[in-house]
DNA sequence: GTATTGCATTGATGGAGGTCGATAGGTTGC
DNA sequence: GCAACCTATCGACCTCCATCAATGCAATAC
């Protein structure tokens, strides 16, 4: 539970050197900050996977990919208590954003989680 | 990069037991998850963390506070681009979610990173 | 071929969320 | 007291998203 620095910089820029010690006279806000260390692409690359894990019933998906090892659209249904559209929805939704794969089987889709792009957020998110 | 396993069980239920091995017939899907590992209310929690850290915006945010240790509220419009509201309504979408801390010093807030909480986020998304 | 089954897509609907202008609250300095 | 400054909240607008019924598509079984 202990974390010395978070790893969201990624492309990390050189610091401003702002330094907050000599702040002028203090009586008003002289920002320092020019830019932030983390880019906008790079921003938005991640918020798009976090986005895809932000959703209950996508976690309890993952959590039953995670303890099944994989499992069919149609074996989902049922624990999440949706209907077939939205679990398909939510398939594809993890599928396009790397977190999830899909292997034909006959007519079955089995998915299985890509545990390198679960480990990517893990790693983006601290040392 | 390599994850075993992930840990998005937290409260784990007993396995249904279900053995995709003796499927039956195999002419139709035959159900064997009763329930996801991962509660409802577990899952919500953590999608609701996962929500305040799913946008590009408050990745920068935290990626300043990460390189800074700290910075008020009159730092952050500048180098996010956002006017002051907006600055103000992630910053509060943040510490709703326990992410960052506010301090008060006269008229100026100072933020900075709960990083226990990130840390959690981590743990939650693998072994 | 026909029927059945699993899955994806479409369209519609209700709700949640990002953004900013305007305004209010609170603190500092005069 | 007043003025200046930092922050939070409100209101409105717009976009995105979760959900499901209906439909289409592909593969299997008869």
């Amino acid at each position: 539970m202990e974390v010395d620095r978070l790893r969201i910089e990624v492309g990390a820029a050189g610091g401003p050197g702002g330094s907050w010690s000599g702040e002028g006279d203090g009586t008003r806000c002289e920002p320092t900050v020019e830019a932030a260390p983390l880019g906008e692409a790079e921003a938005a690359r991640l918020a798009r996977v976090l986005g895809a894990l932000a959703d209950p019933v996508r976690l309890r998906l993952l959590s039953i990919l995670d303890e099944r090892g994989a499992a069919c659209s149609c074996d989902l249904e049922a624990p999440l208590g949706k209907s077939q559209p939205t679990v398909s929805h939510h398939t594809k939704v993890l599928a396009d954003a790397g977190l999830i794969v899909a292997e034909r089987r006959g007519r079955w889709t089995w998915w299985s989680i890509r545990l390198e792009s679960v480990a990517t957020v893990r790693a983006a998110l601290g040392s």
